[in-house]
DNA sequence: TGCATTCAAATTGTCAGACATTTAAATGTA
DNA sequence: TACATTTAAATGTCTGACAATTTGAATGCA
């Protein structure tokens, strides 16, 4: 972990990344811990605060963390699933949310990629999964529900679908593309008959799925995607509409 | 942007996190100037210094930008395609290599998830992205390229394949599951068979986009995935034996 | 000796004030 | 008008200090 060059800009951020490198380079090994502040100021012959709002970038990527006390300081941190998973969601939604994407690019990339899912699911889908997709279905069902927890339920469901595939690297990588659709999806106003669709489709999946019958999977979530797409549509014209 | 409860740990993660949720939450628009680092301070009753701590680990997330001088401050960033794309690398590098995550779970999700492209990409994919996989096919089919660079090159290409799907949202999401593998792929040796087995599949797949062949991109591809398994396998096998 | 208590040291968290640097607008001048 | 200078506002950095927290060792007592 070394120096800075006689770059001019934003001390801390060099800081940062050189610490950043050294832990990416498997320099700093998981739970190992960092100089303490004060060594590292002078390791790198600025002031504390300067490295201080070093370590706090890197605590923001959650790649340290810091223990106060004797003997505390800043430790490399293994990055948990939950921790990325929620980088991943923060990151998906505002990134669709400021950039303008089409509801339908976003839909597109969120069924294209969990229909990848779909063969690895019917083949390993457990009772558990299974019984999380039903209860999200039955949840869906019922009369009294607001549009935004019907959609909750549905994030809920889609993530169970995505789970049952029993590869945690497809499921942290799923996460934004599931989760970053919710805020595009509160947008529509879901009549019972939409709804009435849409818990027959997810019926279909969770029995395509629990028959280990991965076409019937696939088949009816491209109905999902064609029917959430119309969905959309009408929204989107509705808006375009001049009077209300 | 309110205040903190009587909570008595992490002011700058608070502050950080109040502003953050302000931001997700559309009550501070893209480019719009947050007060003053001192009207902050003043604002949430902190000295200056925490409320930098808050602000660089906004920082760190791209979710601001800070110009100095006069008229300057801390501005809601756009956060861009380049930069999300950054973040999802580290973060998916970070959790492969920290979580002992074995090569075949890797394999299959990023194998998986290209296969959710392949469709789109035989649709729409471009002279552009076309020219840059034949690009990188020549290239891994130089006779002195090392081990790493024969890598590269091979991400090269299947980023290639993925942006081919013209999706944006696509292309962000497959980033990781791209990238990521790069370290672990890094870890095999390249024996000139393998390396025209590699490139022979490379080129069926590029032909297959050429002509619209979605099946035929898609067989191709699963072919690649399993033999790219079985060279990791090797490399496991390998190190599992006793001596050298 | 054995155990509980106390104390000291190390380290992060926070604060106050100051100065340096940068940038754009305002001002002055030819 | 066009250009140079000044000025003000803001971030970047430093110094020094104190508070809070945690651990380990020293201490006291039975």
């Amino acid at each position: 972990m070394k120096i800075d060059p006689a770059n001019k800009a934003d001390l801390s951020a060099q800081i940062a990344e050189a610490i950043r490198d050294a832990i990416v380079a498997g320099q700093l090994i998981v739970d190992e811990r960092l100089p303490s502040e004060a060594e590292l100021a002078d390791h790198f012959s600025v002031s504390r605060p300067t490295v201080r709002e070093a370590l706090k970038r890197l605590a923001a990527q959650s790649l340290i963390r810091t223990q106060r006390g004797a003997f505390g300081g800043a430790f490399v941190n293994r990055l948990s699933y939950p921790e990325a998973y929620g980088q991943q969601i923060t990151t998906a939604t505002l990134l669709l949310s400021m950039n303008s994407i089409s509801f339908d690019t976003a839909c597109e990339a969120r069924y294209a990629l969990e229909r990848a899912c779909t063969p690895l699911a019917a083949q390993r889908r457990t009772p558990d999964t299974l019984a999380t997709m039903r209860a999200e279905i039955h949840c869906q069902a019922q009369p009294g529900l607001t549009d935004e927890s019907f959609c909750a339920s549905d994030v809920a469901f889609h993530r169970a679908l995505v789970d049952s595939a029993g590869n945690p690297v497809l499921s942290y990588q799923l996460a934004g593309a599931v989760e970053a659709m919710q805020p595009l999806m509160n947008m529509i106003t879901f009549t019972a008959r939409s709804r009435e669709a849409i818990v027959g489709l997810h019926t279909r999946i969770a029995d395509a799925l629990e028959g280990h019958e991965a076409e019937a999977a696939q088949a009816a979530l491209s109905e999902l995607e064609a029917y959430t797409l119309t969905l959309g549509r009408d929204v989107m014209a509705a808006r375009a509409r001049p009077k209300g």
